[in-house]
DNA sequence: ATATGTGCAAACTCTTTGCATGGAG
DNA sequence: CTCCATGCAAAGAGTTTGCACATAT
């Protein structure tokens, strides 16, 4: 049984006003707008449940927290620039690559990360 | 000047010999077979070196730390099990994917990662 | 009424930093 | 003999957990 409270419409609140995916405690920081005694444990557990129901979806940057976003739907390829190391969505799916896996693993999902120069560091 | 002591030689050594991405603590736990008084601070410091360097790659997994391995020279695809989280490599290389990216991006290399469930967490 | 959700504080994990000692060159 | 490297302890981020109180249903 899951209770629709305050705090919960604050956090979806402010994820789906922001332009951009955010960390938790910039969650917390907007979402104080709406609930000023929203805490950060309360963001912390609503984020996991909601990414384990997929409300919400977990973006890793390399050495960097990770953020959360609303679902976009489809899973793009990234790019991660060895210039300036930034991460970059290509906005095109990559197709799937055929692979026969040994043994008894089950592939169940792949991702893709290109490595490369983006335009700005261009060798 | 860079100074070729026991401890390097001895995280060196660890890395090359497992079969798989370490994390640090796991670094720790191998090379202390060689020099029972190496600390975690050491692997720290010298792991960030060696990936600056270039002689130590870091892979990133969604929810996990990040692990550390030799750089390969040929791409082979990473396993990600679903159940126990561990990483594994597959032995062979993954076909190229053929994928025209947006603007001025260069791609230089790839890397894919396959999900699903190792043969000791079959569902 | 009742069980789930919340918020605080404390615990935990991973990583970095300060500083005195150790050892490679 | 000089410095760079090491190892400890402590600090710092980010995240999770224990527990009493609040509140949606």
């Amino acid at each position: 049984m899951v209770r629709n409270t305050r705090q919960r419409r604050a956090i979806l609140q402010a994820i789906a006003q922001a332009s951009r995916p955010l960390r938790p405690a910039e969650i917390l920081e907007f979402g104080q707008k709406q609930v000023p005694s929203l805490g950060l444990t309360t963001i912390y557990r609503n984020i996991r449940e909601m990414v384990d129901e997929g409300r919400l979806v977990r973006v890793e940057y390399p050495g960097q927290p990770p953020l959360f976003e609303l679902p976009t739907g489809k899973s793009l390829p990234h790019f991660v620039c060895r210039g300036c190391r930034q991460v970059f969505y290509f906005d095109h799916e990559a197709p799937d690559i055929p692979y026969d896996p040994p043994g008894n693993f089950i592939i169940e999902g792949q991702e893709v990360v290109f490595y490369g120069h983006c335009p700005d560091c261009a060798p």
